[in-house]
DNA sequence: CACTTGTTTCACTACTTTGTGAAATCTCTG
DNA sequence: CAGAGATTTCACAAAGTAGTGAAACAAGTG
């Protein structure tokens, strides 16, 4: 188990994921419990409380964990918001619009598709705009599915 | 435009992309000729010829970039390919396989989604399934569109 | 078949990133 | 409001990556 928490972390390592901050990820989704705490974290990944600190800031920023004080007690704990994959998508979108407007601008001063450079940004543009536009509509279909599924 | 190089650059630099990689990806994308020779690009991008060989290897694996040898010349040609990011989708959806299959061997030890293990781990399979499955159709729905607009 | 030009390989350096330990900070408990 | 447990911050060490320069290698040209 402990296995596939490094497997599925270097996948997503290779993906410009911080190395620790996908530990913690998968180390939070092979939880028997519904959260766990920085400490537990750190004896689980045999990694310093430090290192912790800063991935789930990491993954916190992301939305892909949410930290819950809990009540009478010093620890916090963190857990997987539900729907991670969903909100992951959603954060990973933002980037299609960074890459759609620096085209845009690039295209404002060599004046759109005339031209052979103009020809590509425009294809480039247009292509992360077209997927862009598609994932709300693919996420919508998700929900729907899952929503059958849990019999809701 | 140099700006714009290094600006895009970047953005795939965060996303796992290795920086020079990403450099010579733009710079072709904003040279005026169809393509361009090793030198070009080192002299452009103010590299070393060595760097320039690695990047182009590498894009050549990933299928961005083809390597076209002049005849009657030294120098190679280096292109993009024709659909560029339409062949980029296409690798990175063998990422999606990956984890779906790294998952199916968990859900396999741990019994399916009884447990909240096995419930958060198949709703992450389930998901990047699902997605995998629309990739396809969207591709397709991307070339329709392409061809209406070109007028073909 | 030597010469010249263009590309690749390789050992090494510089840099960035990652993670640690120790100290500081915070917050509940008594 | 002092004490104890938990988390964060910070300076630094270790590791990994990217890029360079020089040498090796290829391929045209005269």
């Amino acid at each position: 188990m402990r296995g596939f928490v490094e497997r599925l972390a270097l996948l997503f390592t290779d993906w410009g994921f911080p190395r620790m901050a996908a530990r913690v990820l998968f180390a939070l989704m092979t939880a028997e419990a519904p959260g766990l705490t920085a400490t537990e974290l750190a004896e689980r990944l045999d990694a310093s409380a430090a290192a912790i600190s800063g991935a789930v800031r990491y993954l916190g920023q992301l939305g892909f964990v949410v930290r819950e004080p809990v009540p009478g007690s010093r620890r916090d704990l963190y857990r997987l918001r539900d729907h991670t994959w969903y909100a992951g998508t959603t954060t990973a979108v933002q980037f299609y619009d960074l890459i759609i407007s620096a085209a845009d601008e690039v295209l404002g001063s060599v004046g759109g598709p005339q031209s052979l450079v103009g020809e590509r940004v425009s294809e480039m543009r247009d292509f992360f705009a077209f997927v862009r536009s598609r994932v709300p509509a693919l996420l919508d279909e998700w929900q729907a599915t899952r929503q059958i599924q849990s019999g809701r």
